[in-house]
This record gives C-alpha cells, sequence and structure tokens, in this order.
DNA sequence: ATGAAAGCGCTAACAC
DNA sequence: GTGTTAGCGCTTTCAT
C-alpha cells in the first residue's frame, strides 16, 4: 500500500502541530476558523484518511462484528448475514465472517480469531456438532458481546435471537389437519438442536390439539435432501403410509416431493407436504412448496441490533440475558 | 471488552523489560531458554495474546481481506465467498464483506469503508448498475491489490477471475441442437454486462457451428424468475414456438419449466431447457435441470489465491494484470 | 543476554 | 488558540 497521508503530514506543511490539525479537524470550538479550514482544505487535498488503525489503538476498539456462521451457502444464513450487513453498514460497523462449515474444530478456532482481530461483539449460531460451550464462554469471560441466532442454547447465559419454530411448526401441521390429512409424519432435525425440539414440540402439540395420536413411529430424523428422499421412499411405499409431512427445512420437503412423484403419488391430492424456511427453492418447486417463513433477513437485523445495544451499553453492572423470538409465517402454496 | 493481558504485565511480573518478553515470546535466539519459558508459561497462565490491533499499526497492514459483493443472498455468490473464506481462513486471513445491493452509489461507499478499514487488499464483483469505475481506480492508485471476480470490466488495469462464459454457452446450446432442437431460444442478460455478452456469443456460434441460422427475435432479455415466466408463457403460446431454450441462469430456466409446463407442453419431450450455474434450485426442480456449472466455489479460491499471490509479491515495479478463465461444465439432467 | 528508547498515527490532558 | 507530552501495545535498533 501506498504510504498514506497522516496528520503529521499536514502539521508540518502548515507549520502546526499535529494536535492543532486533529482538532480542527474534528471541529474542535478551540481552533480558529482560519486554520481550521485550512487544515480541511489541505487535508482534502491530499486525500488524507485517518488512520483507523492508530483510532483502533487508541480507542481499543475497531468497529467490527465478527460473525461465526455454519454454512454461508445455505439461503437461509445469507440472508440473515444480508439482515446483519444491513444494519451494520447503517450503524457504521463492518463485519467479519467466519465459517465454522458445521465443525466444532473449526468453530473454536474461530472463536480465536474473533478474539485475535479484537472485534467489539460477536454473532454466533453454532455448528451442529457443538455441544460444548466453553469457547464461547472464553468471550464472554473476555467481556465481548455475543449474541447467538437461529442455533442458540440455554446453557449460557447470553443474548439470544430465534425465530418462532413451536409456532411455524404449529401452525403449519394444524394446517395439514385443516386440509384433511389423518396421518401425519414429521421429518426432524437432531434433537440437541434447540429447533429440532421446538418444531417436533409445535408438530405433537398440533396433533393434540386435534385430538389425533401422537406416535414416535411417525417422527423421522432426516434433514438432508438424500436422507429425506430415501426415508420417504421406503415409508410412502408401505401399506399405511402418512398423508401429510411436516418437514423441518424446505429441503427436506422437497425431497418428499420428489420421493412422493417418483412412486405415482400426485402432489397435493395424495401427500401434502410443509416445508420450513420458504427459501428461493420452495417457491420455485413444482408443485409450489407450502412452508414457514423464517424471516432469515429480519432475525439478522435484530441480532445484530441486540449486539449493537450491547455495545452501547459498555459495561453493565448486572447483565440480563435477552431472548429475541421472530415470528415466523405460513406461506400457503401448491403442495397442500 | 475486559482489559487485556499486555507485554508489559508479563515483564512486570517477572521483572523484564518488554523488549526481553517479546522476543522470548517469539524465539528470538538471543534470549535464554530459561527467560523463554518463564516468559511463555506466564503468558499461557495468563491467557496473553498479542494485541493485534498494535500490530497492525506497527506493520501497517491488517490480514483482512475486503469484499465487495453484489447480493450475498444469491447462490452463486455465496458460493463464492464460501471459497474466498476457505483460502483466507487457510493463510490466516480474516475477510471483511461488503455488500453494494446491486448499488453503484452504495458501492462507492463500500471502497471508501475498505480503505478506511485499511485491509490489505479487495476482491470486487461489481454492481449492474457500475459502468464508471473510478472508484476502483482509488483503491488502485493507493497501491491496494484489487481482484475482480465474475463481472469484470476491461476498463480497468487489473487482475480478473471469470468463468468461461463463452464455452459453457457454447456447450448448453450445442448440447440442445445434438438432442435435436431446431429453434433454440436464448434468454439473455444485459448486454452491458460481459457475461451476458459472452453467453449470447457462445450462443451464436453453436448455432453457426451447426448451420442453424442465428435471430434476433430468438434473443431476448430475461434474466428474472417473473420475466422469464412472462416472456416463456408469450413466446411458447406463438404457432412457431421454440423447441428449446438456453436462459442466462438457473432462476430463468426454471421459469421456463414453468411456464411450459402450465401450457400443457412436457419438458423435456416437447420442450427442452439449459440453464447457467448449477444452483442447488437446479437439483431439486422437476424435472432436474440440465445446466453449466459455474463453479462458484473454484472461482472463489481463485480470485483470493491471485490476491493472496499479490499481496506477497508486494511492491511490484511492473504490474502485468492477469486473467484467470474458470471452466465450466455442462451438468446433464432431465430437462434435456 | 537484556534493557532503553524510539516510533507506528492518533488523541487528550496539561501547559501557556 | 496552539503547542508539548504522554500513551495505546508492540517491535527493533542500538547500547551495554
Amino acid at each position: 500500500m501506498k504510504r498514506q497521508v497522516t496528520i503529521k503530514d499536514i502539521a508540518y506543511k502548515l507549520g502546526l502541530s499535529t494536535s492543532t490539525v486533529s482538532r480542527a479537524l474534528k471541529d474542535h470550538p478551540d481552533i480558529s476558523s482560519k486554520t481550521r479550514t485550512a487544515v480541511k482544505e489541505l487535508a482534502a487535498l491530499l486525500g488524507y484518511r485517518p488512520n483507523r488503525i492508530a483510532l483502533n489503538l487508541r480507542s481499543n476498539s475497531t468497529r467490527t462484528i465478527g460473525l461465526i456462521i455454519p454454512e454461508i451457502e445455505h439461503y437461509f444464513f445469507s440472508a440473515i448475514i444480508n439482515g446483519i450487513e444491513e444494519i451494520a453498514y447503517k450503524n457504521d460497523y463492518s463485519v467479519m465472517v467466519f465459517q465454522s462449515n458445521e465443525s466444532y474444530k473449526r468453530e473454536v478456532i474461530n472463536t480465536n480469531a474473533v478474539l485475535t482481530n479484537r472485534v467489539d461483539g460477536v454473532l454466533v449460531s453454532f455448528s451442529k456438532e457443538t455441544n460444548d460451550f466453553s469457547h464461547f464462554q472464553k468471550l464472554i469471560d473476555n467481556e465481548i458481546p455475543v449474541v447467538f441466532f437461529d442455533r442458540t442454547t440455554e446453557d449460557l447465559p447470553a443474548d439470544q435471537v430465534v425465530a418462532d419454530d413451536y409456532q411455524g411448526a404449529f401452525q403449519a401441521v394444524n394446517h395439514l389437519i385443516e386440509k384433511g390429512c389423518k396421518r401425519i409424519a414429521h421429518f426432524a432435525a437432531p434433537q440437541h438442536l434447540q429447533i429440532g425440539k421446538s418444531r417436533l414440540a409445535g408438530y405433537h402439540d398440533a396433533l393434540l390439539k386435534h385430538n389425533i395420536h401422537f406416535s414416535h413411529e411417525l417422527v423421522f430424523l432426516a434433514d438432508t435432501f438424500e436422507t429425506a428422499r430415501k426415508t420417504a421412499h421406503e415409508i410412502l411405499r408401505k401399506p399405511n403410509a402418512p398423508d401429510g409431512f411436516f418437514a423441518v427445512n424446505d429441503i427436506s420437503a422437497i425431497a418428499i416431493i420428489k420421493a412422493a412423484k417418483e412412486l405415482g403419488k400426485r402432489v397435493p391430492e395424495d401427500v401434502k407436504v410443509v416445508g420450513f424456511e420458504n427459501s428461493k427453492s420452495a417457491a420455485f418447486s413444482d408443485p409450489e412448496l407450502t412452508t414457514v417463513d423464517q424471516f432469515g433477513f429480519e432475525l439478522g437485523r435484530e441480532a445484530c441490533l441486540m449486539l449493537l445495544r450491547r455495545l452501547k451499553e459498555g459495561e453493565n453492572t448486572d447483565f440480563q440475558p435477552v431472548r429475541k423470538i421472530i415470528r415466523t409465517k405460513l406461506v400457503v402454496r401448491n403442495s397442500t
């Protein structure tokens, strides 16, 4: 990089001290308007821009937010990043992105990286592998504000922003029942994840409300395209096959539709399917997928806003973790 | 943030000078092994970690890469970010993400932000609106290495990494012809974008190779779901409707399939469709979409590698811009 | 083998 | 209204 113009250069050329220049640049009242304009003009002329690194060192802050996220390529997460970047941008913060790739080990390295980079705060959605949270505790011990989003835990006294998984699941299954489904299967996420639990609970309670018997035999662990397709194939072939499916995400739902079609079943006539996420693919699938919108963009915005609020608070005496729930919304299309 | 342990703390507790501690920490040969271990042990005990900001100030570098990108939510771009982050991670660089949201104005602000943040280098894919490049010239004037990817320009003497759009388009159309299509339409991107031009050229030349007449009447500007669907509806209803479509991206291709089905045409029997990108949606559509894989992950990797190479070079006397072309590959599925 | 001192760019308390 | 000085945390030259 080219040698940058510093406050010293301006001071020298104008026969002033660096402090005067510094003050002039930030409209300190003491400075005469003559010097002020002279300084500002020269600064503009030379293309001076304050050295953020020096400022960082002095202020011991970087105006940077660290983001630790499983997989950027997943639509939901990219929507969240979008929301985060939007709020950060508006508040003159920058965002550093670290991917865990769903790996616990890498996630630990990521937490060290955010510490090393001296970010002001951290936003985290942890990996599927993670069930030890001491690396996040380390952040908290360093008094770096952390906000967890989407994938959260009760094990840590930290702020959280999550989608209303329970309500979304409840609505989805309720919808299936109202559409006439009698036997509804649930393709679930791993139960050590909060979203796995909450969505199952919503499914369970919706059945209950309509006096439909809940059976573990209708709950399957299937949250990827491949496993969902395979599982759907198996159970749709059986005599007592389900007539409705509530999948924990859109990809699994699309896989179910695919399997049904391959077996000559019609969607939604023979089998109805609801997903969760409202990804782009949901609108493009055939039939178009009924799904629960998770509002990733909103969620990202809220998580970032919450973090910024914490940053503004500064040293807080008694920390009270906040949990914010982002509404979800059933989007009815043609798969039900 | 908690007050961090510094080299000074260690020096004080051990009755040493900061320089000795500094040297001990980095295994300077002059330091006796006794002090070295003492220092290291205490450092570990206190949880010392070097203050990157101070290092940054001294070294005048941040080990950070700035990324300016139109839209994170687009699958192709998120794949690219993934590739970039992967390489950055392996080389101990961090990535700061700035979205332009396809806005020229915001992109200009983004370039200022990367300057302000004193990133070591910048990766750019510019917005659709951009046709003045002076803001990027400013980066170059500051001798900050810049690598352009995907959306590039000849107007700037800079490194570039692009997909082989021409070859991909050529293969796609060639494939349609070999599958028996006689009348092939092209849904194109705006022609002020290089990708718009290159893909049209590939389409043109593939027709030429097979002695098929090229007609402007079969080229439509349609690179979004909505416009593609509407356009496809119109032209598929006409008597002399195309029997093949080459779309500039997957979304448009999926829209074409949808329109065809809505009009009672079978894909691929009556109409064959090829997309471009190989997004997730392509594999999930029905029928599964034949498309050209753009290898976004690879592209991101290469762009980042190229940038890191420039960073290693340092002050180069005579700069020769490099243009790297990432191969594309036709992925044949069931829509052709 | 270790320490003192200067300096990266900037700000701010303290002089005058 | 402006200058002097110290200091943020670290490295490195120059002493000893």
